[in-house]
DNA sequence: ACTTCCTTGTGAACGTTTTCACATATAGCT
DNA sequence: AGCTATATGTGAAAACGTTCACAAGGAAGT
């Protein structure tokens, strides 16, 4: 690392950040926030990979990656640390998410708190079921997915959330990369196809319980899940 | 590697097979269905990794641990090696699966089609809300999650899925261990206490949006995601 | 039967991530 | 001011996972 990582939360050296660190950071980032709500000022590493069944080391070293936040003898000051890590992850603002598919699974990701409590912010809801288009969901009333180009750049969306059936999902998200938007949780479960400049990420929920099915099957010896 | 892997499909010599592998497999499996379905009678691991943005070596090396399933200048045989993979995740049989917490998540889970096509049959459902305790939702009458022991056993669950508010998740945890089960999947986002003898994995929804926002923030250098 | 082409299966090399271990720094107490 | 206890930050080592590269096996055609 050349440069100083001064205590901006920045990761100014342009060293990788690996996938697991930032998830890992998702879990401090909650983690924190219980802390704070239980009134404690400071934290150890000690005590923060406790929380969420990791190691200190692998705390101290996370967290080294983007600056000193840390008191040697005393621990990370609960309160600024959580800010820093909001911060480091680009959620100490608002996102504006417009999510596709109003199903089964995209109902329940509307109602759900904990995006907009991370500060991603369902504003706009599209399909493209006749019946659905125009009528009023929990306050938003849902566009034709047709017409998302203009509407996505009026709403000014960050987001993308994907959760149309697997058989339309890369029809649906042609459009998405078109209109502009670089970046998007699909929950259909399918590859898809993006350029290169935009980010994917998948969520894909049967893959747990897969998972599940095989240390079961396999008696498989346990290990602290990987995030 | 002592003992010979033969192609029964099984990890018979005892070496630890990675998170990483097992979730590729569920992929492999997934664009085997696919394939299968277009007709192919068998596909090379070129083929295979690039449905599913993988290198040929992994997908090669990935199956290695559990046999050999192909055919040398040929390629893998689609039918069999699906029928095989889907045996190693040991998803060639039912599930049965309990939810608990019929809010948002939990009711589009139960409607969630992939669960049932992969072989988990969610044929419980708890709560613990009175207005809902005893209502049919989709055909299955919500039990009080107090007469989880019994109704547990009875139904013979081998797996539970958790949808409840964070608050009370620990509480309902430690009632389904005590009940006897031993994997569970856990939708709320906080680290859950298991005993050593339960498989618990962690299915945390905003965890993916944050990694977008930091890549969107940091101009993250794209990498084939892990998984 | 022989040749050519293709693709697997796998040790070994490589790269990445995690863990270790310790020098260094600070708090708090006497 | 000095001492002790505590906890960070970080190079170095170890563990782990991925990719390479190639010998070996089989298909298909002549």
């Amino acid at each position: 690392m050349s440069a100083r990582n001064s205590d901006t939360g920045v990761n100014s050296g342009k060293k990788r950040i690996s996938e697991s660190t930032i998830h890992r950071l998702s879990l401090y980032l909650r983690a924190l926030s219980v802390l704070e709500k239980e009134g404690h000022e400071t934290v150890s590493s000690k005590e923060l990979a406790k929380r969420e069944k990791l190691t200190p080391a692998q705390v101290r070293k996370d967290l080294s990656f983007f600056g000193s936040f840390g008191t040697r003898g005393l621990g990370y000051p609960v309160a600024t640390l959580r800010e820093q890590i909001a911060g480091i992850l680009g959620i100490n603002r608002a996102w504006k998410v417009a999510l596709f598919g109003v199903g089964n699974i995209g109902s329940a990701l509307v109602s759900y708190k904990e995006f907009s409590r991370q500060g991603f912010q369902i504003i706009k809801l599209f399909d493209n079921d006749q019946r659905k288009i125009g009528s009023n969901h929990k306050g938003i009333i849902i566009s034709d997915a047709r017409n998302m180009h203009e509407e996505l750049a009026e709403a000014q969306i960050d987001i993308a959330v994907v959760a149309v059936p697997a058989t339309v999902a890369q029809y649906i998200v042609d459009d998405i990369c078109k209109a502009g938007i670089k970046a998007i949780l699909n929950f259909a479960p399918i590859n898809l196809r993006v350029p290169d400049d935009v980010y994917l990420r998948n969520e894909n929920m049967s893959m747990e319980l897969e998972y599940l099915s095989f240390a079961l099957v396999n008696n498989h010896a346990q290990k602290r899940p990987k995030i």
